[in-house]
DNA sequence: TTTTTTCATATCGAAAACCGTAAACGATAG
DNA sequence: CTATCGTTTACGGTTTTCGATATGAAAAAA
């Protein structure tokens, strides 16, 4: 018995591959940019992410979250009612603003020399 | 004793995390950009990292570029004489071409976003 | 020749990250 | 009271990262 399938096997499992590998970072750059420009729930971010077709585990974001808050990139403020489970709004610190300078520099680098290169060399 | 630094070692660590957390994905689509190019070698690849100011260690990068063979993405020639340490090539597959295309979208989306652009204002 | 250096890849073990699922918790609705 | 919703946290198994070290052949030095 068979059954029709959109997207083989194998794509799908390439797709989760190159989630891994690579496009993850993008993502942490994604969160940090929507941090500066206004307070991220990670409920939220999850959704997102989704949106933009990228089907990220709790397992995997809250951890990332709680780290970037650990290494100074992000600060949270939790609500008052709602106990220890209670929605955090998350924003960025001088110190993520640092990262993502030398992200953005690095992408930008990456960028042209995948597309542009004007006047290569 | 005190040396003078260049970076403090909060920037150091600062450095690591961000490239554990995120550069590192964009070092492997410079390696499937190189692989698109031409032949890589591991060791050349490793040194070119370096120029570029990325420290990665070999631990790292001989278990990508094995995972990336694993995955197709890459296909390698080991030179005939040298035994089985010899010096391998790698060269870019379709499927790498097509891991390439979505990488570069998602390249391209995030750097409009972030509205990276030089020269405007 | 024998020894040492160089080039290049592979491997090891511990720490960290990833990821799906499940649990916890307060608020709200029925 | 019970069910459900929004949200974060916790749990475990697997995979990745990483520095250090081992391996192996060729080139250089002695």
């Amino acid at each position: 018995m068979k059954k029709i399938k959109i997207q083989s096997n194998d794509d799908s499992a390439l797709n989760k591959t190159i989630n891994r590998e690579i496009l993850l970072g993008f993502w942490k750059i994604h969160i940090l940019h929507h941090a500066a420009q206004g307070p991220v729930v990670g409920n939220w971010m999850l959704q997102e992410l989704r949106n933009h077709g990228y089907d990220v585990s709790p397992g995997t974001l809250y951890p990332i979250l709680n780290r970037m808050e650990e290494n100074g990139w992000l600060y949270s403020k939790q609500d008052k009612s709602g106990g220890p489970k209670a929605r955090k709004s998350y924003f960025l610190t001088p110190k993520g603003e640092q990262v993502m300078d030398i992200a953005g520099t690095q992408l930008k680098e990456l960028y042209h020399e995948l597309d542009l290169r004007d006047g290569d060399g």
